[in-house]
DNA sequence: GTCTATATAGAGATAGAC
DNA sequence: GTCTATCTCTATATAGAC
């Protein structure tokens, strides 16, 4: 019973962890107990705690942007292609009282290491990338349209996903999203 | 020279830094280098770190409402009172690197204890509360035109603002912050 | 109301055995 | 790759003098 798989389950609870309390909420012993083993053992895979949310980072961004690049390169219209990348977000508030990973990790910025700090800019970028060629693709083909700007609409719709993540995990009401989302979509067709 | 103000000092210390760093890189030993008092002092007046915490919360909240409330009932249309409420928004996020306590205090959610947790969704609502207030008045002085839901779109806004701040500072760029709001008002007239 | 000194707990991190 | 033991630092909190 081989157990390098402990590498990625310290990555996943360590995830975990931070989504819900921040990663300043987020201790080597808080892992150890979730993952069973010491935490000079996770030192071992991840020699500081910096490294360990360097590399969460890039294991995260690299998941969810497989995830998206799938939604973008689908054949669905652009409005469904919207819908479902919303429905990434909703998925993680959904049950378990998690955010998305950049977005708390936005909220405790200034307690982060740069290499860490400019994952997460790239993150937020890449987002405000990945809607505007959504909502452009969109307008062409008259299944969303937008009055204004349409670069300025994709960092207006990822800025409220995260906010709203926030907001209605605190709320504790899954529906305070979801009437965001669909308020939303009235805005934009 | 009465000392006696040193309370409010502590608040003031303390709301900078959680704005800056979270409630969880906020400590009193940070407090007492930027107040010049010992940390035992600190104690006198805040016995523990909770109760800190509710008392800033409390204090945060009636300072924020009454700058609110007096744009609420000023003689300025609805469509203006909207301006200047998003105006404190991009005010705190504005050269010091802070963004909205209650925001970030959404992020660190379940670090707090109950108490804390009821103000923060509290501000939320109250927030959305005024917000719906504002944009119910512009509407019927066809400042403001929606469409869909006024109230649903009172929580995307706020949702918006908050998500905005942490996006905004994260890029290192109040721009982005000014480029989306224009963007929301593009939608909602 | 302020201080110094201290108690206690937890953090991140390292050494060295297995 | 894992463990126990340990180091060092910082955290919250308290006791008691001034």
């Amino acid at each position: 019973m081989s157990k390098t798989n402990n590498k990625q389950k310290i990555l996943d609870a360590a995830q975990e962890l931070i989504q819900k309390f921040g990663a300043n909420g987020m201790s080597y012993n808080s892992i150890s107990k979730i993952v069973g083993i010491s935490r000079a053992s996770i030192h071992h895979h991840f020699p500081t705690k910096e490294k360990l949310i360097e590399e969460l980072l890039h294991s995260y961004s690299e998941f969810f942007f497989n995830k998206v690049d799938a939604i973008l390169h689908s054949q669905l219209k652009a409005s469904e292609k919207l819908d479902e990348y919303i429905s990434l977000f909703e998925l993680t508030l959904r049950g378990e009282e998690k955010i998305c990973l950049c977005g708390i990790l936005g909220a405790e910025l200034a307690t982060l290491d740069i290499l860490a700090v400019e994952i997460i800019r790239n993150f937020y970028r890449k987002n405000e990338d990945i809607l505007f060629k959504i909502l452009d693709q969109g307008e062409k083909q008259n299944c969303i349209s937008i009055v204004g700007d349409t670069k300025n609409t994709a960092a207006l719709i990822f800025s409220l996903l995260e906010g709203a993540m926030v907001t209605s995990r605190a709320l504790g009401d899954i529906n305070h999203f979801q009437k965001i989302v669909s308020q939303l979509k009235n805005l934009i067709k």
